[in-house]
DNA sequence: TGTGATGTTGAATG
DNA sequence: GCATTCAACATCAC
């Protein structure tokens, strides 16, 4: 589920339920997405900290603990926050919960286990460890231009490479592909400077829209990809063409036959 | 019942 | 060493 737009929601959801929070106890049902340490040590290294804020980037959650330390959240395909006070409001698939003291308990559930946690020491190491690139809402030109320079992937696949803009994701790269004109398959080094200009202005347009409006896919304006043209059987809003269904980048992608534009 | 899924990674390949 | 591709991860929903 969640892209940039989704993980900045959850990020407010976040603040709001653990900011200046301190935990009390730490519950593992299970640790397999907990990356870089067993569960004992886990809920031992968080027990007792102050929760002082957070910080996004990308797809990336950083919670800031009150050591300098991070509890780094990442949510993978369907990873979700649930706060809650009744035991009976426990999410079927927590992975781990933070009961703070003061009663509230913040539960992370994940039912496909493909989200991340790790408890890092230094954010900044491990950022420059995985190369995560900028995030997408701070995205420069004169950066982004240059890192298109020589490649020769295809448009999809530089849009979801993390290294290069951290933040999309399957549906929202589809959206921008759409918006551009171009099909997702067309090659990065075929592209018209004018093209990858149209690309990076897209890129913030999407982002900044969904962040601002649109939490979750369901509340899209109904002219969006999602209500529309990534259905099967969809309709392009703008009537210019077919959709269809290929894979691109090894991902499910959408596109309008006869909208976009092959470039290779 | 089989198939595909909104993400990332590490191995394999070029 | 770098860019790129692809299978694997674990489980659920349709």
């Amino acid at each position: 589920m969640p892209e940039l737009p989704e993980v900045h929601n959850f990020k407010q959801y976040f603040d709001a339920a653990a900011t200046n929070q301190v935990i009390d106890r730490v519950t593992v049902h299970d640790d397999k997405i907990i990356r870089n340490m067993s569960g004992p040590v886990f809920a031992d290294v968080l027990t007792g900290r102050k929760i002082t804020g957070s910080i996004r980037r990308g797809k990336y959650l950083f919670a800031q603990l009150d050591n300098g330390h991070d509890l780094l959240l990442h949510f993978g395909m369907n990873g979700d926050l649930n706060l809650y006070q009744d035991e009976s409001d426990r999410g079927r698939f927590e992975r781990f919960a933070l009961h703070f003291t003061d009663g509230n308990t913040l539960g992370f559930e994940d039912s496909r286990k493909f989200a991340r946690i790790l408890y890092l020491e230094d954010r900044l190491d491990y950022i420059e460890q995985i190369k995560l690139g900028p995030d997408a809402l701070e995205l420069e030109e004169a950066y982004f231009l240059q890192q298109l320079e020589g490649r020769k992937t295809t448009l999809k696949g530089i849009l979801l490479n993390q290294s290069v803009v951290a933040g999309l994701g399957n549906l929202y790269v589809d959206e921008i592909c759409y918006r551009t004109r171009l099909h997702p398959a067309s090659r990065v080094n075929a592209m018209t400077l004018e093209q990858k200009k149209l690309i990076y202005r897209e890129i913030l347009a999407v982002m900044q829209y969904a962040t601002e409006n649109a939490p979750y896919y369901r509340d899209y304006p109904e002219n969006w990809f999602w209500h529309t043209w990534r259905h099967e059987g969809g309709q392009d809003p703008e009537g210019e063409g077919e959709v269809k269904i290929t894979k691109v980048a090894g991902r499910t992608t959408y596109y309008v036959e006869g909208r976009q534009k092959l470039v290779e």
